[in-house]
DNA sequence: ACAAAAGTGTTGAGAGTACACCCATGC
DNA sequence: GCATGGGTGTACTCTCAACACTTTTGT
């Protein structure tokens, strides 16, 4: 039999692209080399809270939003053995700081760069097939809002759109597409002014309720 | 550890609704239930690797289109223990006749009354996720084409989406829809009239290389 | 006042729908 | 000829992109 494992995608919004939360494996193979954070299943637990345990485990972080992405069974994926990964992302909303515990042993790193990187195993094809999906389901899901914090604005969530599709959009064009389904949630108050510019207005998340939430303190970070 | 197996979803176009492959089990639990065939991966083999032999064993088919559908992994899923499938589901298409051993042990069954029935596990749940999918993908696919001969027509096509969709749609505005991406693969001939009307011109389908063979005659067909 | 960014109104092109009409076959 | 179903052409609607314009802030 296979061994069964998970790994899972973190991904949260950057500056400048997407980030992913890679850590430096201290085991062989791929030792000191960057790698998704994952692990075995265990009796009697869904890959799902396989997945949440992980990533509780490495990063302190409860009840992110996870979305599961495909599995990984090629028989030579791993050089120890067979080894079958389903592989989830997840999605960090820029509400908190980005958990970061030791930076010689994981890191943000944007996510095409990630990419073309050599990584342990096949995780450079999972982070390919994670971007596409989420390219793909951009426009008929809620993806992009877990990406934000409870409070955003029309411009914040378009910067999401662009680091996803790697692309920059009309920001009139943008404004119309979303006006209609996110007046429902248009609030009274507005953006601070970030140096120029007219502020922007706030507006509620909708998924705000399936939100990040830091574990109870007492964790590594 | 989990138990790994992968559950194969067989679907082709029948006259009212498509018709999912299903046999009577014969084993413990769910003795003489209706069920998917699946079976365990074995080491050195790619889940879709398995799922190409499962289908090979149970119905002779080879190298039907295959397509990853969703890992299964609750815990309770099977109540012998903790099992974890990876289903997919594979099109046949309306080419050959559809094979079919024993009447007493397997048999095509219309999808949306199989989902109201009870079936083993949760094989249920598998096929309803197999239509959402389908339906999602209808359109910006070629997975309908897998479901039709080497040479099909239009109302043919129009037949497939709608017993996907569930629902009946206008042949004027169907026709418009794929006529530009059809025209290339126009041919001259025109189908065999049924009875009654104007015959329907022919197609050569897109992707009748990845189309069904049936193996080696030997198997028990 | 001016620059910068947010937000709005108007126009025009393209996709998709409805409707009407023409074509090829069996009886 | 007529019924039946396949196929096409035309007008209408609705979405979406482009462009021009107004609003609100910081300097």
């Amino acid at each position: 039999m296979p061994l069964v494992t998970v790994e899972v995608v973190l991904l949260t919004a950057g500056e400048r692209d997407l980030l992913v939360y890679l850590r430096k494996r201290r085991e062989a193979p791929f030792e000191s080399v960057l790698s998704l954070p994952g692990g075995p299943v265990r009796i009697g637990e869904s890959t799902e809270e396989a997945a949440q345990r992980v990533l509780e485990t490495r990063t302190n972080l409860q009840g992110l939003y996870l979305q599961q992405l495909y599995t990984f069974s090629d028989p030579g994926r791993d050089p120890r053995g067979h080894s079958l990964s389903v592989a989830y992302y997840a999605l960090f909303p820029t509400t908190h700081q980005r958990p970061n515990a030791d930076p010689l042993e994981d890191a943000w790193v944007p996510l095409r760069a990630a990419i073309k990187r050599d990584l342990a195993f096949d995780h450079a094809g999972i982070l390919e097939a994670s971007l596409k999906r989420l390219q793909g389901r951009l426009n008929y899901t809620s993806d992009a809002y877990y990406l934000l914090p409870e409070r955003f604005t029309v411009p914040q969530l378009q910067h999401v759109h662009e680091l996803v599709l790697g692309s920059s959009l009309k920001p009139d064009v943008f404004t119309k597409r979303v006006r209609d389904t996110l007046k429902r949630h248009l609030t009274r108050e507005t953006a601070p002014s970030n140096g120029a510019g007219r502020p922007a207005r706030l507006y509620r998340n909708p998924v705000a309720s399936g939100h990040a939430s830091l574990a109870t303190v007492g964790g590594a970070p």
